[in-house]
DNA sequence: CATTTAACGTTAAAATATTCACATTTTTCA
DNA sequence: TGAAAAATGTGAATATTTTAACGTTAAATG
């Protein structure tokens, strides 16, 4: 009758962070056919202690069992679960240009429950241009969209600029939340969630690596 | 004569991470003539408090003075030096897909510092294909090129199932850092660091922040 | 010119995250 | 059947990260 599956107090936002790793792990060995893994095994395949796997995984309502380890698909239907992507999730992208385009076609978003169900930009000219089996609309029937087919998930795929004028009108829009492709800081509401996917902000994070070298 | 700004012990990966946040605004405000910025006024732009920025900010040769703050400009420049950013990098990608052809035509990174000098594939039907500026070659050709333009940083946009092929391919090849944007895990020797973009992970982070809503 | 004030750099306290260690559970096998 | 082994879940110890506190310094003000 009752969820049951509801953490008292949210996952850390580290653990969350490592969640995904483990639901691709597991589900790739599922498919590989794998039945059972360890925490060790785990740890090993992701560059992870074993107890910082296991620690991890307590948060997440499923138990192994001693000697062997955790069942695979089990874990994998588990961590979707508790990630809440154990369903198909309605999305849409703001942004017709490069970035947008590539998102809207790529494939491995649907495998993992997330339906691309709309792409928007503001130039007139590529309203109407295909985009895999969408079509770019205007951005002004945005809001229509997002209330009409419950889309939960707005991708900001604009320039910068753009970007918080974007991000407002998708929460006004009734989007739970956002995924900012953006170099820009976008602020919202404590209910609407920001996760930025930073590229540039990933080279530099490399160049420092590169930089201190051997010594770390 | 010495160089001087190599920090003893390297700077913790967290506040690495932070580091590009700081330059990117402290670029724009330079760009938009602000002069002076408190750490409580980077505080509230990128949502952090003030501590956290001169704590991390203590990790940048660089001084700020009472009173006044930051100088913009040179902060940016500090930062950009400190990341190892401030100079021409060459990259290339590896896979001529949606995705890496979205990355060689993306502008901005050659604004920050990052010229893409190489797109690679393993069909041969796309070889010969402009991108950009870019010729799309064959993988056979990578160590040639990587060899002989002296190239630090390979991207991998290929299929996740290649990615680990592609990145042996490239740290034989001689690159000194990968960005990863595949959902595989890479495995590369220590000196060869491995930086990941995952936006299908940052999909399931966001459910999961949807899923918890308020209650955080 | 002395005083007030804003903001820094830094030390230390508090909060988080990771790792260790081990009692417990399940399986194996002699 | 009972001892040995492998792996879990968890409490405690470490380590790291974040935040608070504060002494110091440079500018502003009367
Ligand atoms: N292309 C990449 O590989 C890449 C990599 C990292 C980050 N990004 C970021 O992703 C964003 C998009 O990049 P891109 O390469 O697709 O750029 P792009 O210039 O190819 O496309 C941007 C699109 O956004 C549209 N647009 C502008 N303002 C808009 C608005 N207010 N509402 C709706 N649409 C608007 C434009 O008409 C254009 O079609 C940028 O912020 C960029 O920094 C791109
Ligand atoms: N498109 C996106 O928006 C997006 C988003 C997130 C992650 N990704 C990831 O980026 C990667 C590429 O995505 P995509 O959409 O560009 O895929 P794609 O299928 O459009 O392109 C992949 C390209 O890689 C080439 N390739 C395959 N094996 C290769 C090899 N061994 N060496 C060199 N080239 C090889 C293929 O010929 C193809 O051209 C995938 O791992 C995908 O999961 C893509």
């Amino acid at each position: 009758m009752t969820g049951a599956d509801e953490e008292r107090t949210p996952i850390p936002a580290t653990v969350v962070r490592r969640l995904p790793k483990y639901l691709l792990l597991t589900q790739r060995l599922a498919k590989d056919g794998q039945e059972w893994i360890s925490s060790a095994e785990i740890g090993e395949a992701l560059g992870l202690t074993s107890s910082t796997v296991r620690q991890d995984l307590s948060h997440v309502d499923f138990y192994g069992i001693s000697k062997r380890g955790y069942s695979v698909r089990g874990l994998a239907a588990a961590l979707s679960e508790t990630l809440g992507a154990n369903r198909e999730i309605a999305v849409v992208v703001v942004g017709a240009g490069n970035m947008g385009r590539a998102l809207v076609q790529h494939k491995e978003f649907l495998r993992q429950g997330f339906k691309i169900c709309g792409i928007f930009d503001s130039d007139p000219a590529l309203a109407g241009e295909s985009v895999g089996d969408l079509k770019v609309r205007l951005i002004r029937e945005l809001t229509e969209v997002i209330c009409g087919q419950d889309v939960e998930i707005g991708v900001i795929a604009v320039p910068a600029p753009a970007a918080q004028e974007v991000a407002d009108r998708l929460i006004v829009s009734g989007v739970r939340g956002i995924l900012n492709v953006t170099s820009a800081h976008v602020v919202a509401p404590r209910h609407v969630p920001v996760v930025d996917v930073r590229i540039v902000a990933s080279l530099q994070e490399l160049t420092y690596a590169i930089k201190v070298g051997g010594r770390r």
